[in-house]
Order: structure tokens, then C-alpha cells, then sequence
DNA sequence: CTATTGACATAGTGGTTTAGTAGGTATATA
DNA sequence: TATATACCTACTAAACCACTATGTCAATAG
């Protein structure tokens, strides 16, 4: 298992404020009871998402969040690399890795730079548009 | 990270006997050397193989392991998923997990679902022939 | 028959990750 | 001023990961 519950949070988390955001602020404690998703827990997963500039973040009362952008122009595969600090499937493919030095020989390598591309691609191709409203 | 050493080393146990096995039986402690892979670690990963009957094992002098079918019928897949239990990408579709309740009408459940499948059908591509050999 | 070579068995371990919980502070609105 | 909200620090139980240690059982070579 690669993807873990903090992306998948992160991934429901934006996906109802998009749904929900109209044109205000929606506050966490609305999504965790939507989702059922521990506030406590979900506050962590949050912070990520402000500290990373997907979510605005307004305070006090009628605050909550709001997306930074549109919809369109999140990338599952650019949150789900925020959250997980790395897709890769293999340790050896981490970025911010020393390169193994048995890559010159190593009959696995295009293996899991093959895997590596097409879990990529496939999550490149989708955005927070294509995970809500289709009721 | 979702193909842990277990995994790798598995294949590279494997594809290092295929190489090597002639018509003889390929001790352990040559692949580690090989491999420069920890010899009493190996040993637990082999067990699982020859527990899954992938390989055959000969104890005492000379003795050793060797496949238990030729190289092109033991697919990549096959083999890190008797190591990793699952290559599920997510918790909610490891087999044997019982269905989460919101599956109806979760939005990113087809999501998953894809990338399960884009994996299991590249996975399945290769074997263990493709793994060695080709210096 | 014995020493050696190897597979097989069981247990322990230090470090990291996961999925939370607890309790409090800062800030904006009614 | 009360309330609702975001934000912050710290703790934790359980699992997982990548080993290590110490043996026992079995087959062959001399």
C-alpha cells in the first residue's frame, strides 16, 4: 500500500470544500462530520495543504477554507505527491535520494522507472473537477 | 513506497539463481555475496518463496536452491505479490479487507481502482526471463 | 563416522511510520 | 464579550521494516 491516509484525507478534504465553498469560507468541522474523518486528525492533515498554498485559510467565526485556484488546476497527482512526499514505488527512485550505485547494473532499475511513469501519468491526468458533483 | 526490500530482494534472489543455477542447486550465501545483500536476511525472504513453492531447496553440501518452473512462467507480479502480501495502492482495495461502507458513492473509489489496475497489468507484463541475462 | 556445508526455525531489536488524541493559543465575527 | 474558528505543541499505541543472534536438522565428502 503506497498511498496512505493522509493523501486520501487530503484528497476528500478538497474535493468537499470545492463542492462546498459557493463563495465563502467552509469550516473543517463541516467536512469531518460530511466525511466522517476525525477533526483532530484531519487539522493535521490540513495544515499540510495551507502550508502548501492549495487551501486559504480565514479564521475566527464564519471562517474556514476555501481553495487557492480552481478546481481544474489540481492535479491529483500534485496533491497525493504533497501529502506522500513521494510516489515512487521503490525507495531507490525517492527524490532527494543518493543514487544506489548498483544502478548501472541493476537488471530491476527499468522496472520500477517503467512502474515509476505510469503511476505518474495516470495521476497527472486527473484534477479535483473530475472527484465531485457527478452525483 | 509500496514495494519494500522484501519485494526487490525476492526478485533479485530469483533472477540471481536463474542466472546461475545450471543444472545444479545455487547456495544462498553466493547470491548474498553476489547481491551484496545480508545473508541471514535473505533467509527469511527465501523461506517465503519456497513456502510458495517458487523454489525447490536441497539442504547439505552441494545443496542449495533452484527454480521450480523455468524463468518466463514466474511473473514480476506473481512474485511481489506473494512477498507484499498486496499491491493494492490503497488500504480500501487490499484483498480480504472487508468493503468500506462509503463505497457507493465514494468519488475517488473508480480513481483507485484504475490505478490498481494500471499496475497489476504492468506487473504482469514481465518475468523473471526478462530479468537477467541481457548484460 | 565425523566434519563440514548448507537449509530451516525461533526469537529479539532499534528505528520509523501511521493514525490518531489531548490540551491549549490566536483571531475574527455577532 | 461570547463564540466560532484556525493554529500550535506534544504525546501515544500499534504496526511495520530491516535486520541480528543463536541455534537445529539434513546431506555429502573425506
Amino acid at each position: 500500500m503506497m498511498i496512505s491516509t493522509k493523501g486520501r484525507y487530503a484528497l476528500r478534504f478538497l474535493a468537499d470544500v470545492a463542492e462546498h465553498q459557493g463563495d465563502g469560507f467552509v469550516p473543517l468541522k463541516d467536512v469531518a462530520v460530511r466525511q466522517k474523518i476525525s477533526e483532530k486528525y484531519l487539522e493535521i492533515v490540513v495544515k499540510e495543504l495551507v502550508k502548501g498554498g492549495l487551501l486559504t485559510a480565514l479564521r475566527g467565526k464564519g471562517g474556514g477554507y476555501r481553495l487557492s485556484r480552481s478546481p481544474e488546476e489540481y492535479s491529483v497527482k500534485s496533491i497525493l505527491e504533497l501529502m506522500e512526499g513521494s510516489l515512487a514505488p521503490v525507495a531507490c527512485l525517492e527524490s532527494g535520494q543518493n543514487v544506489c550505485p548498483r544502478s548501472n547494473d541493476c537488471r530491476t532499475l527499468p522496472l520500477w522507472q517503467g512502474l515509476d511513469k505510469i503511476i505518474s501519468d495516470y495521476l497527472a491526468q486527473f484534477t479535483l473537477a473530475d472527484l465531485y458533483g457527478k452525483t
